[in-house]
RNA sequence: GGAGGCUUAGUGAAGUGGCUAAACACGGCAGACUGUAAAUCUGCUCUCUCCGAGUUCGGUGGUUCGAAUCCAUCAGCCUCCA
């Protein structure tokens, strides 16, 4: 224990500076003072902190959504501090309780070696890899003998564990819980003591198997639990919705340049700031100044959106993609041109008959609709293009030859190529 | 172990023998307006060889001229009692 007062002057700016840098873009910091006292320790003795983050293994695939808690995590190195990244490989098997929840299948060695290298390759994107390491939870959870789980849920009593907000509603609502569920914020936590973390990030979701973890921690004698910082979760293209992928209203960061560029424009206007505040690396002093212009008008939203697609698209793919996913927003949807790039595809000659072929059968031999019946509505509504001339008619025949340029909607292009 | 209830299109939810490819809402798609924002307005939203036809209402098998609607059975989920 440090106390404040025997700091000297530099460190104890030193601290604050860290602290401000934290707290950014937080929801909740849970015990803030814990917070406070890790700093200090970690100043003083010029030990990182061990900061902890969960990851699904079964998905890896990181969208907009998941960069909160990464930029987070990003800063904290930034701060000299090291992170934890935990592949959920053992955790997974049961899956975070939602309700619908079962007992997982087991994923293969294999899969859970290539979601990893996976993961890598876009964390990576973001982190410092000398900064960061890799656990697999398995390689505790995976050891443990009946005797030590009964040890571990002896630790806690089932009207603690109805105190979490999902089971809370459930047993009201007359939901299923199954015990195997509870072991979830048990396994959880147990990473935790594994690892003597100091820090836990994640989503205001993650209250209460963050806590868990710390009151583990305190089970276990590791004094001076982890402090849980909570990020707020991002809402999706929606507007409404956590972004997510089942709720397709996500901006993947391994998504092309222009569908990253082309999806960020089409967040709600009041949500721009606070994407910018959590999922980009802004200063402190750069947002205020952005908000001030917003506010006052001296900055039109649609630019400083576009400054933010940009920076995305940066961030994830090089600066040239970014310039030139711009290039395409700018043609395609504001000048409402053809873009410069439109994907080929290939169309077998056998489809045409006598160098023509039905407009409802091309739709759907080149993928741009899924069914006659949806192709004959799209030219219903007058959403169809060839070569920038409208089709309105449902039995349109059409001369087709290489390079002709079919559109369906605003965003939907292809080149033919005749094959 | 016993009693009862539920299961309808992407989602929620009407529909209890023919007028139901199945109301309504949300979502989705398209058009108008725009900044591919929001809001608003309009149309479409099972499939096909689309002025007609086919296949749907948890699975299977029945009753009936005719079933999402009745019966049997199986499965999944829920409730209550023990």
């Amino acid at each position: 224990m440090h106390a404040w007062d025997q700091l000297t002057e530099g460190q104890q700016a030193e601290v604050e500076r860290q602290l401000s840098i934290i707290r950014r873009g937080v929801a909740e910091i849970v015990p803030v003072e814990a917070l406070k006292q890790k700093i200090i320790k970690a100043v003083v003795t010029g030990e990182p902190l061990k900061v902890k983050l969960g990851l699904d293994p079964s998905a890896p695939d990181i969208h907009i959504g998941h960069t909160v808690v990464l930029q987070k995590l990003r800063q904290f190195q930034q701060l000299g501090h090291h992170v934890q990244l935990i592949i959920g490989d053992y955790t997974g098997r049961i899956g975070d309780p939602s309700g619908k929840s079962e007992t997982r299948k087991q994923l293969s060695e294999e899969d859970v070696q290539r979601n990893a290298e996976t993961y890598q390759k876009q964390l990576y994107k973001i982190l410092d890899p000398k900064l960061t390491e890799f656990y697999y939870n398995s390689s505790w959870l995976g050891e443990l003998k009946f005797d030590d789980v009964l040890k571990l849920a002896g630790k806690v009593t089932v009207a603690r564990m109805l105190e979490r907000d999902d089971f809370a509603k459930r047993y009201a609502s007359n939901q299923p819980i199954h015990i195997h569920e509870f072991f979830y914020p048990l396994m959880q936590g147990y990473d935790s003591v594994s690892l003597q973390s100091d820090i836990e990030l994640g989503g205001t979701d993650q209250t209460f198997n963050i806590l868990m973890g710390r009151s583990l921690q305190g089970s276990y004698e590791i004094k001076d639990g982890q402090v849980a910082i909570l990020l707020p979760l991002l809402e999706g293209l929606d507007g409404v919705q956590k972004m997510s992928k089942s709720l397709r209203n996500y901006i993947g960061i391994d998504e092309s340049p222009t569908e990253i560029f082309g999806k960020t424009m089409s967040i709600p206007d009041h949500l721009m700031l606070k994407y910018y505040e959590l999922t980009t690396g802004i200063s402190n002093e750069a947002l205020k100044e952005l908000e001030n212009g917003l506010q006052a008008e001296t900055v039109h939203p649609r630019d400083a959106k576009m400054k933010l697609a940009r920076a995305y698209v940066a961030m994830y793919h090089g600066e040239q993609a970014a310039e030139e996913a711009e290039q395409h927003f700018v043609t395609v949807f504001q000048k409402r041109a053809l873009p410069d790039e439109i994907e080929a595809v290939n169309l077998p000659v056998e489809q045409l008959e006598e160098g023509r072929i039905a407009m409802i059968k091309l739709l759907v031999a080149l993928g741009l609709q899924a069914s006659n019946a949806e192709a004959r509505r799209s030219i219903e509504q007058g959403a169809v293009r060839v070569n920038e001339d409208k089709i309105n008619d449902i039995h349109a025949k059409i001369v087709l030859k290489d390079g002709d340029i079919v559109q369906v909607g605003k965003r939907k292009f292809v080149k033919i190529k005749l094959s």
